[in-house]
DNA sequence: GTTGCTTATGACACCGGTTTCCAATACCGT
DNA sequence: ACGGTATTGGAAACCGGTGTCATAAGCAAC
């Protein structure tokens, strides 16, 4: 326990110089020890560690922060409006960085302002993170990453898809999985598969459509121009991109859509159809959401693995620092699985 | 635009001590003008101001925590599964934080670990958080308040009901929206209603029990143990307690229930019995998820104004302290709505 | 015994603000 | 012209760490 009644603040949190004072040795020696500096003789530093815990003493972060000019926080930068996904990240993270000396701090961003830039930049610059972790798709922003580069301030991006530079990325294989989830279908018999695909300019939407491109392409099947439709990655979108497809003739027996919310909006749109999912129509989706477990039916869907994802990122950015050196190399892929539910079944004969 | 050139430190920003120097005054007055010290001369701070301006000078926030003892970060605390109503806290939170010195920082916290309140002293001890903001369900935990008065750290707790200090606590009539929603159900001729409530010990749970029972109560309807089923806010328990509810004979026509993930789980359940939604059974849930506007049939359900509670509580936190003397108090208890959709109907005759 | 090298430690300035205390100036009544 | 009282500005200490550089001790080589 803290012995109390020598401190030199009076706030109650012992300080670098109590220490100093109690193991009789300078601030700097102090310093060393909490930073774990080779050139010290092993009997200093064990009487110094003995205070230190004795004392209860913990550095001061902002003290730190101003003297190293680097806050010891770990910015979350997101646009994502998949809640979900986005509190999972922040799991993720702060799994990876409890027990260590960082917090998190989270970042929203709006894509579509112009300031977004400028906005971001004040607040690397201002709080001096010592790292940030963004997530998709704003982290497909290479001006994003140049600005990080640039006000010197480390960052990981996590993504759909792997980029040149392993250090700042962390991503899933997205193509293969959707690829493996296409043969899914064709593998019940299904031979009209219609695509509601992301955004344009989204990699992960391009990715998706390349795994399930692949599939139909490996397995002879003609992928004509109507079958794809494309959302935003809303329900409303879904439900409107299933409706064209809908109104396809002969009518496609199973979809692909590009996230679950979209597929949501596909199995909203059949119902308002009388389309009955499964037997009518089987759909797959994309990132295991609550929601996709939670409708009727359950939707069989791709799991990210979202948190493991956030944790490794967060490992990259702070490994170094806080593992010394057992710090292991971070994973720079890593897989999803399909997840098997009720919303896929044979095509109606 | 800043001009460069003129700075004392190589990092780009410009320090309090570049202003002080061009404005030809002393750090001292720099501060004041910053702090917004009245016994200053007009002249002075005029100047000062302009070279702030011209310089693009920031305030370094890590400076600033070392001197005040007291970090520029609003803290969120929060133990909520509900990942939407989280991120719409953290946005309005965010809202209420942007344009202010003020950023915010995420605790996720473990209700039911031991350690979770020592988790909580250590991490605003060393963060010497500015103050902190908690969401329900741990909001409702009063040892949590009280560490936050022994640490001196501002808090605003978030929650059903009104406490007795309104400085500390922002809140909706949960008791009077439940009581219209389930007078909603009574107008459409339900008289056998089933509760699926909250867990023991939750106020908000509480809160919700008693605007069911004071709707049933004025319009003389009775209301046995049977009809009451108890679930934790989870879909699972959603599926259980509807389970249990549907057992019953006669069986309930209509079913409030405490939170969407749980009605959620109810619309589920009666789907496996084939009980069709809204033809035999009516549902009411309550928060607005997405989930909620995303099932079929769409929930009816009770909107918590979230964003505003957010903004008003982080408002109360810093308002003071950025609004000057022009900071509104803020309001204490915002009212929740009843959003119809389209999983009520008149019971079958 | 002096030189030269390595290792362990300490003195002191510094990060960029705030606060305390005091001096200087202006304003005032007499 | 004089002392007394508000305002204002400045010097220096401080918040709690880290960086730079100097120095002392230990030891091999000359």
């Amino acid at each position: 326990m803290a012995k109390r009644g020598t401190m030199s603040g009076k706030s109650g949190q012992p300080t670098i110089n109590d220490v100093a004072r109690l193991a009789e040795v300078s601030k700097k020696t102090v310093s060393r020890v909490i930073n774990r500096s080779p050139l010290l003789n092993e009997e200093t530093r064990e009487r110094v560690e003995k205070v230190i815990r004795d004392l209860g003493y913990v550095p001061n972060p902002q003290a730190r922060a101003l003297a190293l000019r680097r806050n010891f926080l770990v910015g979350l930068i997101h646009d994502n409006p998949n809640a979900q996904m986005v509190l999972n990240m922040q799991h993720g993270i702060l799994e990876a960085l409890s027990g260590t000396d960082f917090e998190m701090i989270v970042r929203p961003v709006d894509r579509t302002s112009p300031m977004m830039l400028q906005d971001v930049r004040t607040f690397l610059e201002r709080q001096r993170l010592f790292g940030v972790v963004i997530l998709p798709p704003i982290s497909e922003n290479d001006a994003l990453a140049d600005l990080c580069e640039e006000l010197n301030c480390r960052y990981v991006r996590i993504g759909s898809a792997e980029l040149d530079d392993a250090d700042h990325m962390v991503a899933s294989n997205d193509r293969e999985v959707v690829r493996e989830a296409t043969e899914h279908l064709i593998h019940q018999g299904h031979k009209l598969i219609g695509l509601v695909e992301g955004p344009d300019g989204f990699r992960s939407a391009q990715e998706r459509r390349l795994g399930f491109e692949d599939a139909l392409k490996s397995a002879g099947l003609p992928l004509p121009r109507s079958l794809i439709a494309r959302g935003n990655y809303t329900f409303e979108t879904g439900v409107t991109a299933a409706n064209r497809l809908f109104d396809l003739s002969p009518r496609p027996t199973a979809i692909f859509a590009s996230n679950d919310e979209m597929a949501a909006g596909v199995v909203f749109a059949a119902r308002e159809r009388g389309i009955i999912v499964p037997d009518d129509l089987s759909i797959i989706g994309f990132d295991d959401t609550p929601i996709a477990a939670h409708i009727w039916p359950p939707l069989t869907t791709v799991r990210w693995p979202i948190v493991s994802m956030a944790r490794a990122a967060a490992r990259k950015l702070v490994g170094d620092i806080v593992g010394g050196e057992s710090a292991e190399p971070q994973p720079s892929v890593l897989p999803s699985m399909l997840v098997k539910r009720s919303s896929v079944a044979p095509p109606p004969s």
